[in-house]
RNA sequence: UCCUGAGUAGCUCAGCGGUAGAGCGGGUGGCUGUUAACCACUAGGUCGUAGGUUCGAACCCUACCUCAGGAGCCA
């Protein structure tokens, strides 16, 4: 297999006659010799090559221009020059691919605007190159850290038939002619069908089943939302646990947000080097300070009244019962605590049918954890286990039994205490890169009117 | 969806009623073990789209489109 640059810029010596592939940053002519930078995606750092203007191959040099595909063989040496540990001293250098001068990506910086315009191409410059590295290594991380406690990984449907009720607007499918007044019963699966907005409701079966499970996958919200931190597909890590209490989905979430945090510090190195200097001077200090500081914890109730004795300000009022605002969620996260902090205990009107009833009456056991500088990471909640109080609470909502026959049948049938919360992949993203816009940490966003690839 | 702001060269931007500009990128030449190299010359534009005001519009007005920031909704 060919090697990558990773492989031999990790190389403890010289090496003579290696073949090196990848694609040109930048090209630098002196009357003895060219220089190349190549980078192949393998790592953050490039392979300086050296080629000699005597060799027959140096006469490629003027179609060798940013953004060309090369191979080259040669031999790896140290390098005389400050700036690399090694390079390519090039003995044979083969154009794979052209680039000309209509190539979009130049040699200096663009802004992330213009690079989500060529969403193809972004993931060959440094920022996004880091950002797409460090993605794959926290999708990685998030499957260890369930896997290592000894969760199952399940996958829920993509496709489904039920509302997770509340989680926001639906993507219909359907094979039906645009226009057709065929009914449902028409439609290929015999019913009404929907993109997923949360694998929740059939995790909660596996939870029954399985004891600790965990989804991770696609989630869709057709929601005409334009901000930096929603996207309409996006995807979404939801653990749910048999025999948890609200406290211990707490504990569990706030042990995944740190482990997470601890995996980007110690194995995304020269990404996190990357994204402290160019793009949040801050983050390496906040992520340090987030795994040595403990999570606080906050009740709605003390959130509300500590928001209320602030003496700030805020555009929308502090009242009891309402939901929490941006701007106090922000206050709370960034002012108060300082750091990552858990809020439970909401109101029961404000919060979904499936959320387990707290004996005060008024609230239920749900908890978001809030980080500073993005929001809601996570949102969760202990289910309701017991039949009369979740078939009151699915009454109240003017949700009909027979919808959710399956989902009932799990508090008739052996029903146990479980929980489980939802955590946002992007927003980790955004939290551990310091990348401020979602679409920056996508392969390809998906947000209203948006779709080109 | 609402509020605010912005659309000028391939990219980043300046120009804000009177002949369309710079840097980078491209081309040509020079110089140099170079480091987003450097120096000189050069090519490159229906100023988002459509109307309107004016002797004259990139600039002022209206509508629309697109993008960004903030808000709502949420993960």
């Amino acid at each position: 297999m060919p090697e990558t640059l990773r492989q031999l810029l990790a190389s403890e010596s010289a090496v003579t006659s290696i073949t090196a592939r990848g694609w040109v940053r930048t090209r630098r002519d002196s009357k003895a010799c060219s220089f190349l930078e190549i980078t192949d995606g393998s790592c953050f750092k490039g392979l300086q090559v050296v080629v000699d203007a005597a060799l027959p191959c140096a006469e490629l040099m003027p179609r060798i221009l940013t953004g060309a595909s090369i191979e080259v063989d040669g031999d790896l040496v140290a390098s005389p020059a400050a700036g690399q540990k090694w390079e390519l001293q090039a003995r044979e250098v083969r154009l794979l691919g052209e680039a000309d001068a209509t190539y979009p990506l130049q040699k200096k910086g663009h802004t992330p605007e213009f690079l989500r315009t060529i969403s193809h191409l972004r993931p060959r410059t440094n920022l996004f190159g880091n950002v797409f590295r460090v993605r794959s290594r926290m999708s990685f991380a998030i499957h260890r850290f369930f896997q290592e406690q000894g969760f199952f990984h399940v996958h829920t449907p993509v496709i489904t038939s039920s509302d997770c009720e509340g989680a926001g607007e639906l993507f219909r499918v359907t094979t039906l002619k645009q226009g057709s007044n065929a009914k449902p019963e028409e439609d290929f699966f015999g019913r009404p069908t929907y993109l997923t907005v949360s694998g929740q409701l059939q995790g909660e079966t596996f939870a029954c089943a399985l004891g600790n499970i965990y989804t991770f996958g696609p989630t869709f919200r057709a929601e005409n939302s334009n901000t930096a931190r929603h996207a309409a597909e996006f995807w979404m890590i939801e653990p749910e646990m048999a025999f948890y209490d609200l406290a211990a989905d707490m504990t569990l979430a706030e042990a995944n947000v740190r482990y997470l945090v601890k995996a980007m510090l110690e194995e995304c190195p020269e990404e996190l080097e990357f994204f402290n200097k160019f793009v949040d001077k801050d983050l390496t200090a906040r992520l340090q300070h987030t795994l040595t500081k403990p999570f606080e914890r906050i009740s709605y109730t003390e959130a509300v009244d500590l928001l209320l004795k602030s003496g700030r300000s805020f555009e929308h009022p502090v009242v009891w019962g309402e939901g929490l605002q941006t701007e106090h969620e922000r206050y709370i996260a960034e002012e108060h605590v300082k750091g990552p902090v858990t809020i439970y205990n909401y109101p029961k009107a404000i919060k979904p049918f499936y959320m387990r009833q707290n004996d005060d009456g008024k609230t239920v056991a749900a908890m978001d954890l809030l980080v500073p500088g993005i929001g809601e990471i996570i949102g969760g909640s202990q289910r309701e286990e017991r039949l009369d109080v979740l078939r009151a609470a699915m009454e109240h909502h003017g949700l009909s039994e027979a919808d959710y026959q399956w989902y009932v049948d799990l508090r008739r049938y052996g029903s146990v205490p479980h929980a489980g919360y939802g955590m946002g992949f992007e927003r980790l993203l955004m939290f551990v890169t310091g990348v401020s816009n979602i679409r920056d940490v996508i392969p390809f966003a998906r947000t209203p009117g948006h779709a080109p690839y």
